[in-house]
DNA sequence: GCGCATGCACCGACCGGTCGGTATGGTCGC
DNA sequence: GCGACCATACCGACCGGTCGGTGCATGCGC
């Protein structure tokens, strides 16, 4: 196991700081000191911070993107079943202190949206594409069992973002993740109502792993 | 009518710039600017940037619930009317720009729920406070037509809070409003779905005033 | 195999400017 | 003339960003 690299720790602490402290709080120096580099070495590597801002939501993306992409639900054969997977999944990472479960771009965007385009641009990609690749079992599964319902699989997928990212805010709001496990679930009801799918086998797991 | 005084000036002032730039990036210098007095003005009134946080947070629960205490849709007579009648009047409300709309206690708190305890609170209170005044109704919605429903008036409110902050982030992130008013639309066919009452009597106004 | 030139990764002291906050003195209603 | 209110000059700390320099890996002539 080769020891990531220093753009890579650097990235890396970009994530953690921010999500715990904001964008415009973190200082270059926060996260060089996080990351155990130089600033010689953060401005090696990044022009500025901007840069580095736009930098750490497209690792943000890469990260997220690999960890649904192999996440178990995408196993179930029927694509509503992967939607309730998805979203049985998302509630299961609800857990520990906001700043661990809560999203890098959700958070930053809403500091940067009319200041920074650059990373604003960075933000909505993540979170834009990702709803993409949630809409695509949505739109398989409106087609299977929904096909003449009055919302598109886009929107839901949309959404179900809102959803997550709201749950976020009321999450730090009130310092844990019960809140948004809440909201999670009346998402999940909502999705239930529009399949006609009450009360969906819910593969919580008692032997979890991570 | 008197112009308002200088604390209010720079409380007013606080809301409009911490929406546009976030809590961290607006500077005193910024808040004095725009409330048009000085830095010994500003220090006169509060103690620190951190004491006008707490006070601008205070500040923003008075206005908003003015605003949805003077609304028209308490007039329904029916609890599930003012509940559909609180929905359709956020909808209403996201016109403009993010920064017109979006919450300050949801952008504030985003920033400094992990490194400003006082702020993460007045934050929290506004948000919840709110929540519970729209919980309401749904209580008294819940308990004529749906008594043994799963689910808890207040755990309601507080989804309807999420779904909204949720939505102000997506439209930070697109940069419009359009997004944030179909995830409201799907929150309102939530709420018809629960109260087995679809397509509500939408008081869209088409002569609309302000 | 060796000496040396080259270039990349990185270091950290330093810069101008800005931050939140203070000290002091003036103005004005009572 | 006194206290509430506000203006202005100013402070030390810290900000993002710069820059001259260092250590090390590599390539190459011989």
């Amino acid at each position: 196991m080769t020891p990531p690299d220093t753009r890579t720790r650097l990235l890396d602490a970009a994530l953690a700081v921010v999500r715990a402290r904001g964008y415009t709080a973190t200082t270059v120096a926060d996260l060089c000191a996080a990351a155990g580099v130089s600033k010689g070495a953060f401005f090696h590597h990044f022009e500025s911070k901007e840069a580095l801002g736009v930098a750490a939501a497209e690792h943000w993306a890469t990260g997220t993107s690999a960890l649904f992409a192999t996440a178990p639900y995408h196993a179930h054969a029927d694509p509503l079943d992967r939607v309730f997977g998805y979203l049985d999944f998302r509630r299961a990472l609800l857990r520990g202190t906001p700043a661990e479960f809560t999203c890098f771009a959700g958070t930053t965007v809403q500091e940067t949206f009319d200041t920074i385009p650059a990373i604003r641009a960075a933000c909505e990609r993540c979170i834009v594409d990702h709803a993409a690749v949630v809409a695509k079992d949505i739109a398989l599964a409106r087609e299977r069992y929904a096909p003449d319902a009055a919302w598109s699989a886009e929107g839901l997928a949309l959404h179900t973002q809102a959803v997550l990212q709201g749950a976020f805010v009321l999450a730090k709001a009130r310092g844990g993740p019960e809140v948004a496990i809440d909201s999670v679930d009346h998402l999940i009801r909502y999705v239930e109502l529009l399949f006609n799918r009450p009360a969906h086998p819910v593969d919580t797991p008692e032997g979890e792993s991570v």
